[in-house]
DNA sequence: CTGTTAGCGCCTTCAG
DNA sequence: CTGAAGGCGCTAACAG
């Protein structure tokens, strides 16, 4: 007999305090015309009936519905999940709700999603890609701000933030040589993927400042343990000397360090390996544990939310804002003590 | 010029069609009392008008929204990602959009989320738990149904799916007798987690049936490579005729598979390996790729969501339905031909 | 068959 | 300072 089924209304309030609707609605809503003993006793009330607005009822007048949408390309991938939580993270602290849709990579699916969620009036929009590359606008008709994350807007108009890739390969490669290494190979995934040159431009710039040369062309393959097993042999051979490995993915890595075990190298003593994603249940089970470059991803999340929020508040940022990323340094890169 | 700004409203298409809005409303919902003439008229004016209905307003009057909440406590874990995929997979078709919330295992977290959820008057709930072992319901007064998935609730009043885990055993044990593997190991994880005595107990099970006994007690301990490696290390030493090993999940079984490797075993011709989570991006790098069990997680997401839907439509399942695992066999249990 | 009349729960003029 | 009235977009009785 404490809850009732049905919540309670402005109406049950205001006869509990015994005053009108009208009244009850502006003491809740801190309108300036109420005299405060009026506000107090119908700010008892509400508290005594548990009560809560109505957000159906309040977004048919306003128009605002203190909804966003999360449009994600995959939710099998590792990336967009934590870029998912920042931001689910960052309005869940305030009062806006997340609708999720996955649109599984497919175009079709994407506008129907966005199509579904413009229907229920959400206040905004966030598109989460699968990979930092640029990818189209959302067509159609967008009536509310949208941010994109992690995959960038081709549209230098809309809102976007992602990864610093060159910074982030520019850390690796810097780190590398803070440890004293000269004779550097690079490892990087899929030719396709912007990610894997940005990271390398960061990279070689960084040797490059430092008056060094890699000790030959990067290896373009893709992003798996295979690749970066075979890559790693191939490099040794021809490099018996190499000191130092920038792989660009920590998939890439394991499979470098496990090849360099079988042909005798140890880690990090003869060569340091880095990686790139801080993929947690690979870098912290490597052996030794694998140094690599976080992207920061829920903290890029985050940053949606909050662009996001100031779009709907009125002031959108436009173009794409980059997000360092950061060192994570680790056992295969200096010995442990 | 072809879209306004503000979306047409029920009242448009009534203009343009030339009839009341009660007509309209009835037109486009099919209800029987509309000449088809009309009918078709209102059908074009709403076509021509782009015309979607308001789903708040429609929500203000019947109570149902549309809407469910999709309460995860880890968006992290491996193991609620696929769920949600499939909840949202199975929703995403209909008419129902998904509220998005991490309670990040947080109990008073949980609390607010729910009441969040609640006052958006979603129709209903699914609680996406973080591992297999049972929970306690949600607290409070929720008067939605609610779905337990993955964690099954401590209720049996309520309605859970959850993953089989001995059926799952069961089927690793069965496999690798099936290869004529007789002299078998159980490596598993932690000894905290229900889901390793389920699996363990349905092993032994199936070894049982068959007169076989594990070459020792299980050995429990961690859910990571480096436990793997060790026990994997302790087990070959003691028992060097050991021809097939049963790891708790994929994680373990990669570690063991690296240490049989280093002791000279060859996988599988000396001694088979199975795991247990197909966890892709582990069990498919592996040298050779790992054969294990998959928990038909995306599978068990939209029979969350169906059994949701049910309830919601008034024949709500109670108790908990184990949902059965699938063997995935690759090169670490058969021969490459 | 169609249109009128009431609301759903809330907020906002605008008179008292 | 307070309350009555109107309306957001839609559906569900009732009349016509």
């Amino acid at each position: 007999m404490v809850e009732k089924s049905k919540p309670a209304t402005l109406g049950d309030v205001a006869r509990l305090a015994g005053v009108s609707i009208a009244t009850a609605s502006k003491a809740l809503n801190g309108r300036a015309q109420v005299r405060d003993s009026t506000r107090e006793k119908v700010m008892r009330s509400a508290e005594a009936l548990a009560f809560v607005p109505n957000p159906l009822a309040r977004g048919l007048l306003s128009g605002q519905t203190g909804t966003v949408g999360l449009l994600t390309s995959d939710l099998e991938g590792r990336f967009s999940i934590p870029i998912m939580m920042g931001a689910e993270d960052a309005f869940g602290a305030g009062s806006t709700s997340v609708f999720l849709c996955d649109a599984r990579g497919d175009a079709i699916r994407e506008q129907h999603q966005v199509r579904a969620l413009l229907s229920r009036h959400v206040d905004g929009l966030i598109v989460v890609g699968a990979r930092p590359d640029p990818r189209l606008p959302l067509a159609g008709e967008i009536n509310v701000p949208v941010v994109y994350a992690y995959a960038p807007s081709e549209d230098p108009e809309d809102s976007s933030v992602t990864s610093d890739n060159v910074q982030g390969g520019r850390l690796a490669a810097e780190h590398l040589l803070s440890t004293g290494r000269r004779s550097i190979g690079i490892i990087t995934g899929d030719r396709g993927y912007g990610a894997a040159h940005d990271r390398l431009a960061g990279a070689l710039s960084a040797l490059h400042d430092a008056g060094i040369e890699p000790v030959q062309d990067a290896l373009f393959g893709s992003w798996s343990e295979g690749w970066g097993r075979g890559a790693a042999r191939v490099l040794l051979e021809a490099h018996p000397d190499l000191d130092g490995l920038i792989c660009g993915s920590d998939q890439v890595a394991r499979g470098a360090m496990d090849a360099l075990r079988e042909l005798g190298r140890e880690v990090p003593d003869d060569v340091a390996v880095i990686g790139h994603d801080n993929w947690e249940v690979l870098a912290t089970n490597a052996r030794p544990p694998l140094s690599t470059i976080d992207m920061n991803l829920q903290e890029l999340g985050r940053r949606a939310a909050g662009m996001l929020f100031d779009a709907i508040g009125g002031s959108p940022t436009r173009g794409v804002e980059k997000l360092p990323c950061r060192l994570m340094v680790r056992g295969s890169t200096t010995p442990t003590s």
